[in-house]
DNA sequence: TATATTGGTATCCAAAAGTATAGCAGATTC
DNA sequence: GAATCTGCTATACTTTTGGATACCAATATA
């Protein structure tokens, strides 16, 4: 026995649990992050083709959310003095690795309908 | 060949996965269920259990999430009449392999936070 | 008799989330 | 010269979500 009792370790673990699926939750937080990185898994996106390919979403909520997504680590932001401007937005490396959650989210999803609507 | 052409086909397919997606995102709408569902991991438990052990959640709220859970088939009530009366609350066989989501999501959190924080 | 227990519901209110609409600057196309 | 493209922002509004508080009936306990 070290000097953390059994229970202590525990809650440490289960403290660092927490905030994991936290974490994970503030990627799912909201209307648009979900679209937003289903359509960026295909590739990296301009602002207006995310605007054209995401059905029914604001520019305000774009912005908003894209910048959410920035700050999580999710997305890159890279602009391109074009003319007129070219403003790139690109999946992280942990932002690809989400999609191991989405798969299971599909997953579960699939098994749950098959079981429930028999 | 079949009759539906490969593309028909793929739309229907993702059409599948955005359903299935929404179904888990249900579960993990608002601020309690997530709570609900971790504190019914460990076995079924009472109203006032809930309650209790949930901080912070007022019976209104859990009275809500309940609803919602049940009619989602994640949880099951079960009414004795005993003096007074009981009410148990338990994951369905879905909502316990809801667990393997939240696996995920903790294996993604952590990973996300070891790769961003460095 | 007063209080606590069970599993909730009813009502009202505040905060958060999302929508609608308009606009901007700077350049290009019609 | 008007409209269109880029990537946004500002303002005002509605909708959704959650919180606070009080209350219910029936019984057991102090």
């Amino acid at each position: 026995m070290g000097r953390i009792s059994q229970l202590e370790q525990i809650k440490l673990c289960s403290g660092q649990f927490v905030l994991a699926i936290n974490d994970t939750m503030n990627v799912l937080h909201g209307k648009w992050k979900l679209p937003i990185i289903g359509s960026l898994l295909y590739g990296k996106k301009r602002f207006k083709e995310l605007e054209r390919e995401i059905a029914g979403i604001t520019p305000r909520m774009l912005s908003k959310e894209l910048k959410d997504l920035e700050i999580n680590g999710i997305v890159t932001r890279t602009v391109y003095d074009s003319i007129p401007v070219t403003v790139e937005y690109k999946l992280t490396r942990s932002g690809e690795c989400f999609k191991k959650v989405l798969d299971v989210m599909v997953e579960w999803g699939l098994q749950h309908r098959k079981s429930t609507m028999v």
